[in-house]
DNA sequence: TCTAAACATAACTATATTATTATATAACTA
DNA sequence: TAGTTATATAATAATATAGTTATGTTTAGA
């Protein structure tokens, strides 16, 4: 009869299930960046895009520091993190059968980790 | 002015976004399941179920084919396929710096491929 | 201290989502 | 063909979400 309260991984793709909220992700992948700046690109009002930080935030998706004026938003690392057992399990059960999406977790896991040396890096 | 119409990734991850769907799609990784079976495990009315089912198959999650009198509900393989690279480029990001969600990545990388040689199962 | 820039919050509106009950449809089965 | 089982659809109500404008708050600087 009543709604349960949503959990994280509820949070967390209710948060990218959303273009603007996507897009704003893929911005702060080049640094960090601040509200007006992210404001820039959309067609939407300042307070709308607060409100989409405030969801990637509450989602654990981003943090938030201030910088002077300006508050500061960054990529949590570990944010997708929490959704990531959930999709290797579907995933996995896929793979049992006939399933090419371990090919793109390859892609994923190919490029190096960060204490791997950049010799492939120009 | 008008909110843009959602694409086949916001469907994808509103989709996921509720645990009662979830729920649904870890169960059809044991195989595939009619309506009513689904309908089982939970206190929610059939209807209610049908609509989160319908919700799922929009999405290109499963699909569905009759059996008899049942529809049966089956796992799409590359369902989450098409996420996959909006969630690569954003989990690249993040091991560019410090990261550790490719350990959960390698993690869904080392269970083998179907083709491959079942050696390693008991 | 006054002002401006960079944001956050509030109040409100429109639309979407989720659930319910009641009812329709489709395929077996007697 | 009538009845039953499995499922879908419709109508409706409650709540959630996303956007708008107006306004508040914080910090930096003249």
């Amino acid at each position: 009869m009543f709604r349960s309260a949503p959990d994280n991984i509820d949070r967390i793709f209710a948060a990218l299930a959303d273009q603007t909220r996507r897009a704003i992700l893929a911005r702060l992948t080049g640094g960090d960046v601040g509200v007006m700046d992210i404001c820039e690109p959309f067609e939407m009002s300042q307070p709308a895009i607060s409100r989409h930080i405030k969801v990637l935030e509450t989602a654990g998706l981003i943090t938030r520091h201030r910088q002077g004026t300006h508050r500061m938003c960054r990529l949590s690392p570990d944010g997708l993190g929490a959704i990531e057992p959930w999709l290797s399990m579907i995933a996995n059960s896929y793979a049992t059968k006939y399933n090419r999406l371990d090919a793109v977790l390859e892609t994923m896991q190919t490029k190096e980790t960060p204490d791997a040396p950049s010799s492939t890096c120009p």
